[in-house]
DNA sequence: CTAGGGTTAG
């Protein structure tokens, strides 16, 4: 509709006939420039129709912007059509024709009628610009090889090179496979002393942060005497997207300091780490500074909140974002999905979904990711296996391993084991670490350890270095009271010199956030939760005693406090010290719940007034009366 | 011709 609406308004041909008529192109192109400035493409190319109806000749100032426009839409046939009037009005020569030209071909993906353009002007061959605009053209359409040559090319013939040249050529290495190029590049901005310019600079960070060498944006970053806006954004979201979270906490507290001020760019990398970390005070208050700056409408803040409200546990909050949104992108429906799924609502998860669908949207790849593991977490093992049919035959999507190991973990849990095994031996993709690693935890759950020692095998040859296996093997092998296996996976261990990262739990209390270590003695509070811990402990004892299942799971005592109090214990018990009865208090922990402890806060919640959540590394538990939401668990 | 942005599981 819209492409044809242009079309037919460029086919208007006959005004170029009409060109003869002396009048001044001047206020059209000043028009069109501002137009082309403000973004309004469309507006652009109307009066762009309306200059040729009332007769005007467009000249070498009309068609860049009008050939921005076209780029900026990709509308590939009416820009056609204007490199027809380009031909006729004969202004091809002109070096900003020639640019936009070639520009104009590149977004609408023509490579090739662009490197024609290109070709047949010989002048052009010599120009900076004109190399510059094939340049970031072939990067921006994943042709970097092409790039790449055109740049040597540029430096035999001689042609001098610019920062534009950089910001094309550069962004091609945002894999890290080209790292080592890129920083080639960077070394090259230093010997062309292009290395001074901002935008350059704020390129190169980018790069070294997509490439996950964080540490190398940081250097950069932290040798900028001057920052701007973008390049603070550039770390922020660095340290976001390469998952360190209190990295961009600290950051953007610090930007604030100075005075810069944020925009929705900033808050989304803000917000994204909010979610991960579950902070959930902070995530509040951003979301007030959206309110403040006037950003309540930018659809990407409104994706980001609803994830960090879903995360956070606060469902209610994000559904009331999510509903307040007039076009719900997918990502906006994976938000809600995802958090009703993770807070183990997975009928409401599912229903959404169905929803979803029935708005039109066609899923992708992610959504099945929280739609499987939605159902992992409420027990609907059927259910899901449906789904990861229904992906591959009614949506024509091919499950990776992110979805395998949702699956895996969703027979898993249910203990159907062999069937896990099954899925992942005739699984048409290689499986990854998340897979066997998602068979080695049911192995934990259900206590197989001959399956365990398989997944456990497959799991390492994968990820050798992840400790997390080595401490769950462990464990599997102490359940089993096989002390032999225990010693065989602590030697393997200090073998190849992994060190357990020590377990902590924090609660967010009055706009701080306590942490706690096993053991910990640090708190200023420590002698009333020690003290809250041994009532509780005596009381919870009683409660095993007269409950069968319960003392089957119960451990002995001591063997727990070999490495001191459980940090979740303690973190418990803080929360408990602190808030009055009624009141919910989460808290989150940096690797796995321990077994013994999720039985100790269940049978709390019993006796005190209170609602635990406790957030760990795989998903989160509700406690409330006694009783845990994750049916499926332990 | 030109630098920064959203989702997922284990």
């Amino acid at each position: 509709m819209f492409v044809q609406t242009h079309l037919r308004a460029l086919n208007s041909q006959s005004a170029i006939a009409k060109s003869l008529v002396p009048t001044t192109a001047i206020p059209w192109n000043t028009r069109l420039r501002e137009l082309a400035k403000q973004c309004l493409f469309s507006e652009a190319l109307n009066l762009y129709r309306r200059m040729l109806r009332s007769g005007q000749s467009p000249n070498a100032f009309t068609f860049p912007f009008v050939l921005k426009s076209c780029a900026s839409l990709s509308l590939s046939i009416a820009g056609k059509l204007l490199h027809g009037h380009v031909l006729k009005t004969g202004c091809e020569p002109e070096p900003f024709v020639q640019t936009s030209l070639i520009s104009m071909y590149c977004r609408c993906s023509l490579l090739e009628n662009a490197r024609k353009v290109f070709d047949e002007n010989p002048q052009s061959r010599k120009l900076t610009v004109c190399y510059n605009a094939l340049l970031s053209g072939y990067t921006l359409n994943s042709k970097f090889s092409d790039a790449v040559v055109l740049f040597c090319r540029m430096r035999e013939m001689g042609v001098a090179v610019s920062s534009i040249t950089m910001l094309g050529l550069i962004p091609g290495c945002t894999v890290p496979m080209y790292l080592a190029l890129g920083m080639c590049f960077h070394g090259c901005c230093l010997k062309c002393g292009l290395d001074v310019d901002f935008s350059v600079r704020n390129c190169l960070l980018t790069m070294y942060v997509k490439c996950g060498s964080v540490e190398d944006a940081r250097s950069l970053f932290d040798a900028m005497p001057e920052k701007g806006l973008i390049t603070w954004n550039a770390m922020i979201s660095g340290y976001a997207q390469n998952g360190f979270p209190t990295e961009v906490l600290d950051l953007y507290r610090e930007m604030k300091l100075i005075g810069v001020h944020p925009d929705p760019v900033t808050l989304v990398g803000v917000l994204s780490s909010c979610t991960h970390l579950g902070a959930h005070s902070v995530g509040r208050e951003v979301e007030r500074q959206i309110q403040l700056c006037g950003f309540d409408l930018n659809p990407f803040l409104k994706n980001s909140l609803i994830n960090m409200y879903a995360r956070c546990g606060n469902l209610v909050k994000a559904h009331e974002i999510f509903d307040s949104m007039p076009e719900k992108s997918i990502v906006s429906w994976t938000g809600v999905i995802g958090g009703y799924g993770v807070h183990g609502h997975g009928e409401i998860a599912l229903q959404l979904f169905e929803e979803m669908i029935k708005t039109g949207i066609r899923p992708d790849k992610t959504v099945f990711v929280s739609v499987l593991s939605a159902c992992s977490h409420s027990g609907m093992t059927d259910k899901g296996l449906e789904y990861l049919s229904a992906m591959q035959h009614k949506y024509g999507l091919q499950p990776g391993p992110e979805h395998y190991s949702c699956v895996v973990d969703l027979l898993g849990r249910a203990g159907r084991l062999k069937e896990a095994e099954d899925l992942i031996r005739l699984m048409p993709i290689r499986p990854d670490g998340a897979v066997w690693g998602a068979l080695l935890n049911a192995c934990k759950i259900h206590k197989n350890v001959k399956l365990a020692e398989l997944a456990f095998e497959k799991v390492i040859e994968l990820e050798p270095a992840n400790i997390g296996y080595y401490v769950l093997l462990s464990n599997i092998y102490s359940d089993a009271e096989n002390l032999e296996g225990v010693l065989k996976v602590r030697v393997m261990m200090r073998e190849r010199q992994l060190k357990k990262e020590p377990g902590c739990s924090y609660v967010e209390f009055s706009g701080k956030v306590h942490v706690f270590l096993a053991g910990d003695r640090t708190h200023p509070q420590t002698a009333d939760i020690y003290g809250m811990l041994n009532e509780l402990e005596s009381s919870v004892k009683e409660l095993v005693g007269s409950n069968g299942e319960d003392r089957k799971r119960w451990k002995n005592e001591e063997q727990l406090l070999g490495e001191g109090v459980h940090s979740e214990k303690l973190a418990i018990a803080f929360g408990l010290l602190n808030t009055s009865p009624g009141t919910e208090i989460t808290v989150i922990k940096n690797l796995r719940a321990c077994e013994d402890c999720h039985l100790f806060i269940k049978l709390v919640s019993g006796i005190v007034d209170r609602k635990f959540v406790v957030r760990d590394a795989t998903r989160f538990h509700h406690f409330k009366d006694g009783v845990c939401s994750c049916r499926d668990y332990w």
